[in-house]
DNA sequence: TGCATTACTTACCAATTGGAAACTAGTTTC
DNA sequence: GAAACTAGTTTCCAATTGGTAAGTAATGCA
């Protein structure tokens, strides 16, 4: 007799999971998150702009990541002929589909941090 | 005379990074998330069942992940006194608080491979 | 001429992540 | 007594991640 327990291995279980580690890795690393973030509250910005105001990230790291978002076509680069070159950052209607993801994670954090106080609620 | 460029480095927004940071050290690594998304689905599960229903994980990996969930109490142990031993897993209430994030990055994956496939727009 | 600014790129290195495989250990079944 | 099942742990190694610092190239300012 062969046992058969959990069969929950549905095909429902492994779309959410290739569905899952697609998103992560669109996510992957320490930082696009946070550009991603950065970019959908302060609209258009410069290199400049993110690398001042993404806390810690570094000009190598922040250039990567931003290749990344924009192959995966969640921001789009812009060259903006001023005096010395400039160039513009800004999340695509498609990457704003991305904010319902982001917002639940910085709301976790917050009752987290909240949780981690005693504070309930 | 001090220069100002950006402005928007407010306190709500260092607080929106702290939070991220927060919740993505809580669901770091490639498991985490697959790991609470399966219990939050199969209810309690015991260690071989989760190393059977979550594709690719090693024993090691899983051990590790599901002792940081633990820490986080996120998930609980409990030993049941069965012929061969066996371990229980369970998502907690407090767990449960993770639901809405992994739902958005399931919902998110499976909008991005359908967009992968023909809609182009 | 020399320094500053913009937007990167490159080289190097250290730390972390994670995978394979083997091993522990208790109990039950053949 | 051997094999198998439970739930892990341990070791060893390779790949990835990410940080520092320096370099590049174009342009403008004093």
């Amino acid at each position: 007799m062969i046992k058969r327990k959990t069969v929950t291995k549905s095909l429902e279980c492994k779309v959410r999971i290739t569905a899952i580690t697609d998103t992560m890795q669109v996510l992957s690393g320490k930082w696009k998150i946070h550009i991603l973030g950065t970019l959908l509250q302060g609209g258009k910005m410069r290199f400049m702009d993110l690398l001042r105001e993404i806390d810690g990230i570094a000009a190598k790291m922040l250039s990567k990541e931003l290749q990344d978002l924009e192959m995966n076509q969640l921001v789009t680069r812009t060259v903006v002929d001023t005096k010395p070159i400039t160039v513009e950052y800004e999340v695509t209607e498609y990457g704003k589909t991305m904010e319902p993801i982001i917002d639940e994670i910085a709301n976790w954090g917050v009752f987290y941090r909240n949780r981690l106080h005693g504070k309930t609620e």
